[in-house]
DNA sequence: ATGAAAGCGCTAACAC
DNA sequence: GTGTTAGCGCTTTCAT
């Protein structure tokens, strides 16, 4: 049997620190009526005489009194927890930490508040996805946001069809079973790259994984806006980048030192952008004279990097009122459509001078 | 009375869309023992033959089974749960966005998740920093951790007063009560302003609100600082201005039209360091020639500004690690002291040039 | 080593 | 309008 209920914490000693934490029953003692009635006036039943109800409520605050929410939870069988989970590079232990997928936390940290949903913030190896279900599956949470595809639309595909209330923050890629939020990589790719080549610059360069659904779709874009100027793609110019800035130095090291040609590069992220223009300077290469960049996110700072970063804006304040618009509709049993939203490119003087 | 338990979800039907949720009965039922045996079995509890405790776990596993957390907490009256609350101006609207406060969650996530705990994300208004603990009370989270002090000082005495387990990050002042994490605030502001009055700067401005406490703290050190090079600071050159982009413009141009003679500026932050660096040169001025700035926080990106920007480093990833440590002493009924973290000045290009 | 049963703090159907 | 009471899903004492 469990340890019973203690007795009302006595004041005859004086230095009991943390007095039993008041529940129902104690107000309800205190007030002379019924736990029942209690939790009547507390929750606003209609059946319940307007005096007492104020009477109870007035003495539950002055107490510092708030129901105790498993308990609450347990018995009405509803939760609004909403767990986002931010996916991190076991590997390279890079954690939390890129301001672009921190900005997205603030932004839906927002939306769930705006809505009254709690948010429980966590992250999890990016190989294992699937982990994330265990929020739903252990009843803390009864919704699912992650912040990127990574590698692993299958297990996003597989969590799906287990019907789990989730929203992904990413791409929206053919025959995908999930509800994904995104910008419009295609087209951020594509405008890009077509300003590129319009301001005269005919070896862009991509930097990306293209293995990861939005670089993936970027790259399109990128081919697409190729394609239309009459050139093509060449795959001696494509950079499977990693976004971690100490492994991303390296490859784009190597890669500067192997290739002097390229006079434009398409980077997708900010971060990457400006890593770029760091290892091109130190090869002696001007930017944008010599190499036009491109970024991808416009994180707040990127007007102010030197030179001020031409970039792809992504919709980050619309993105957590949308995907928690989507989940929400997934949670009350609809089936949510993924969204695209549109990007726009903000010119700035990376990109500046002729050629 | 509740509704009765539902009948185990039968396949009879075969668009049953949301199968009750499996609970411990059904895997008792399923694995022909009690749910005592199973509790047991998957608590790892040492009075349990390892064949059957192997078989149970198996078959929950295979089940895809996990515990109700809200049941499980009711029962054991425990709950690992920790509440992260970042305030926010609720007048301007101005949300949880500050690259900063983004990136000291991230490292309390980190650190909380490798300690086994969760956390619950949310804003509270400034101004009612003490509506935080509303988290506390409820049940819903057992620790609390603030980000900024803000205005109210007040108010967190009395949270701490109330005996809360509660960790905020911000300067140590005097006579506090609750426990706060933070840089060493009057050791950045000396430091910073030492080094823009070796390099031969005179007039050197303080950019921040004092109301605040950090800040407060800095403009102690930068008091310091001047007074050790035996000048006094000259109230005029010290502006209270937000941390908020737009609202911290104004503040800004309108400083600057007034006062054209100082040759350096202490920031407070490297946002506002950016801002200033803008509307200087929007009214002729040069930096670092004319002007000598330094910033505050070392922003991943303060190395890739223009210029790069000379700032205060506060130590973001130590910072999880510690507050953490501190709340995870309260909870287990120890007293935790402030922690104050040296800080370090990192030289650019922002104060170079000599005067 | 296992099962029966009580009860964590709360809500709601039912009786009065 | 209010009290009585059962039970949400789980853990643990006690009995076997």
């Amino acid at each position: 049997m469990p340890r019973s209920k203690q007795p009302p914490a006595t004041d005859s000693t004086s230095s009991s620190p943390d007095p039993r934490r008041l529940q129902m029953d104690d107000i309800a003692r205190l007030a002379g009526v019924s736990t029942a009635t209690v939790s009547r006036a507390l929750n606003g039943s209609k059946l319940i005489n307007e005096e007492t109800r104020k009477r109870i409520v007035e003495l539950a605050r002055s107490l510092n009194y708030t129901v105790n929410v498993a308990a609450r939870n347990l018995r009405i069988q509803e939760n609004r927890t909403v767990a986002v989970v931010v996916p991190y590079d076991a590997k390279s232990r890079q954690h939390i930490s890129d301001p672009f997928f921190l900005s997205i936390v603030g932004s839906i940290a927002d939306a769930l508040t705006d809505r009254g949903y709690d948010m429980l913030l966590s992250r999890v190896d990016a190989e294992r996805l699937d982990l994330a279900a265990g929020w739903l599956d252990s009843g803390k949470a009864i919704g699912l946001i992650l912040i990127g595809q990574w590698r692993h639309h299958d297990q996003l595909n597989e969590m799906a069809m287990r019907k789990l209330p989730l929203v992904v923050w990413g791409g929206e890629m053919p025959q995908q079973l999930y509800c994904s939020v995104g910008g419009d990589n295609q087209l951020g790719g594509a405008l890009a790259t077509r300003h590129l080549l319009q301001s005269g610059r005919r070896r862009v360069a991509f930097v990306g994984d293209a293995k990861l659904p939005e670089v993936w779709l970027r790259q399109q874009g990128y081919a697409l806006a190729l394609k239309e100027a009459g050139l093509k793609a060449d795959p001696e110019l494509e950079l499977a980048a990693p976004f971690e800035p100490s492994a991303a130095t390296e490859f784009l090291r190597e890669f500067c030192a192997l290739h002097q040609d390229f006079d434009a590069a398409l980077c997708c992220s900010d971060v990457l952008a400006l890593l770029m223009i760091q290892v091109l300077r130190a090869q002696g290469r001007r930017v944008p004279e010599d190499v036009a960049i491109v970024g991808y996110d416009d994180m707040p700072l990127a007007a102010y990097c030197d030179p001020p970063l031409t970039t792809v804006h992504q919709p980050v304040a619309e993105a957590g009122v949308q995907m928690v618009e989507a989940l929400v509709a997934q949670m009350s049993g609809d089936r949510a459509l993924s969204r695209t939203m549109p990007v726009y490119l903000y010119q700035r003087k990376s990109t500046l001078a002729g050629a």
